[in-house]
Formats: structure tokens, C-alpha cells, sequence
DNA sequence: CATAAAGCTAGGTGTAACACACAGGTCAAG
DNA sequence: CTTGACCTGTGTGTTACACCTAGCTTTATG
């Protein structure tokens, strides 16, 4: 199989498939006419554990990290639910992070609603964001 | 102002006013005798704004649109109101994303909770998550 | 005053996960 | 054999910094 046929099957891009080649997570032949990448249906089912992987949030070392483990034949069940606990927290915290700034992005809009726009002068950028840290827009 | 001087007044690392000075949002002079960068209050007006802009969602990009609008002696604020509406569109759905991520997640950990090691074959790398695209568990 | 320890600086490189660009190679049709 | 459509590998760009390191500055000490 070369770069797009892969790509086909499994759904994501040649460039996708390219880039975990380039980081080591897919390890192809190469055809010794033209040096294209050759893949093996061992190729895709690697390709299709690390698309699983990434859906419940698995980064790119953490995958390789398991391919390693396995590599070895110890178990990497351990190190999984580890991980899986590890990201877990960290995308509870971004998710937080994000609602927190789109609550923000809200509230300004709304204020913004009834404000004017303003020329730039050499002391103010514009009194739309700079208004924001003024005491005087019921915002802290 | 020196660039820790800076950086201790408004709350940011050093390394993120450096950041700021390479990708252009800063322009401080430099001390001729050590080539140290030397901030001005204006600097300082510059990076709070910057500041400012980043909490409600602007991407640094966004930030010198808006310096150059406004050196011109353009009002920026059109522009300010329309990315701030492209924004939170694209952080409303980056937070669709991460809760959906999210919600897999925490199946997936319950999901793992009565499930055993396994210990990896040729054929397999880590039943856990493998197993979450096999039909036996009520998952799609 | 000399020197050594402590602290600071500039610039280079690394990070996550690809997308894009580009020069050149490959393949089927005419 | 040539044209054109398509594909390939590799290099570079993206976001917003953090980290590293050699070397310069400042301060403390003898």
C-alpha cells in the first residue's frame, strides 16, 4: 500500500500518515524502485490502534510510549489507565480554562453592544479592550 | 525598563515579553552598551493591552492586525468586533470538541474498570483499547 | 583592587499535531 | 514518445511560549 491508499482506508490524510512516519509511530518499507513508503495490513492495524487511541485522548508519545511497552512484551494495560488518568485531568482543566474564557468573550461582547467606536490617538489603541481594565465597566 | 524589570510589573515571564519582541508586538530600543532591550511606559501600555486582548480570546496575530490598523490612524475597533465574533465561534466549537473528548474519556475509564491486563500477542498491542472498536462492547 | 559567586540577557532550539508548498517522479492515454 | 494528471518525499509554517546555554553584569568578599 503507498501513502494514499493508506490514507484512504483508514480516513485521515497522506500528511497525517506522513507525520507519525516521520515521528517513528509507523515504521513502513520502502520500494527500492522509486524510495515511495510501503505499508502492510500490520502497518494499518497500527495506524487504526493509534486513531482509537488518539479518539479517547491519547497524545502521540503517549502511543508510542505503549507501542514501546508492548514492543518489550510486558503489558502496557498499566501504563494505559495510568495516562488515561493523567489526561483526563489535564483536559478537565483546559475544559474549564476555555469555559472560563468563553464566559469572558460573552460578557464583552454584550458590553460592547452599546459602546462606539473610537479613533486611535497616541495614549489609546481602543477603548473597546482598554475599557475592559478601567474600574468603570462593572468588570473585574 | 529592562526586560525582568518589565516582566515583574505586568505578571508575564521574561521569556513571553522576548516572545512578544521577536515576533514584532514589541519594539523596545536597545542600551548601546550591553544591547540589552530597554522598555518605555509605552512599551508597557503596549503589552498591557496585549494582555488585555489575550484574556478575551484574541491570538497574538489578531493583536498587531489591530496595532497596524490603529498606527495608521485607522479606528480598529470594526475589526476588533469582527474577529472577537470569529473567535468565539471557533472556541465554541473547540469546546464542543474537548467535552465530547471528554465524555469518551470518562466512558472509556468506567468502561476499563472491570476489565483485565492483557499481555501483548503479535496480533494485538493493548486490548483495552482495541477492544473499544470490536462490537462486544456496546460502544460506537 | 581583584576576583568569585550570583544573577541576568540574547538568541537558538524544542514543543503538538499536523497542513501546506514545491520540485520532481510516475502512470495511463494518445 | 510525450502530455497531462496525479502522486511522492521533504522542507517549512503554524501557536504561544518554555527551556537551554554561553557570556556579560552586578554584587559580595578577601
Amino acid at each position: 500500500m503507498t501513502v494514499s491508499e493508506l490514507a484512504k482506508r483508514t480516513g485521515v490524510t497522506a500528511d497525517t500518515i506522513r507525520h507519525y512516519v516521520r515521528t517513528g509511530l509507523l515504521t513502513p518499507t520502502r520500494d527500492p524502485n522509486n524510495g515511495y513508503k510501503r505499508f502492510s495490513a500490520s502497518d494499518e492495524h497500527r495506524l487504526r490502534f493509534i486513531i482509537q487511541a488518539k479518539s479517547i485522548g491519547f497524545s502521540l508519545p503517549d502511543i508510542q510510549t505503549i507501542f514501546e511497552q508492548a514492543g518489550h512484551g510486558e503489558s502496557p494495560c498499566p501504563q494505559v489507565r495510568e495516562i488515561m488518568t493523567q489526561r483526563m485531568q489535564e483536559v478537565a482543566e483546559k475544559l474549564a480554562q476555555m469555559q472560563q474564557t468563553y464566559n469572558t468573550m460573552q460578557k464583552t461582547m454584550k458590553l460592547w453592544e452599546t459602546q462606539a467606536n473610537c479613533t486611535p490617538t497616541g495614549d489609546h489603541i481602543c477603548h473597546l479592550i482598554e475599557g475592559l481594565s478601567e474600574g468603570d465597566c462593572c468588570y473585574e
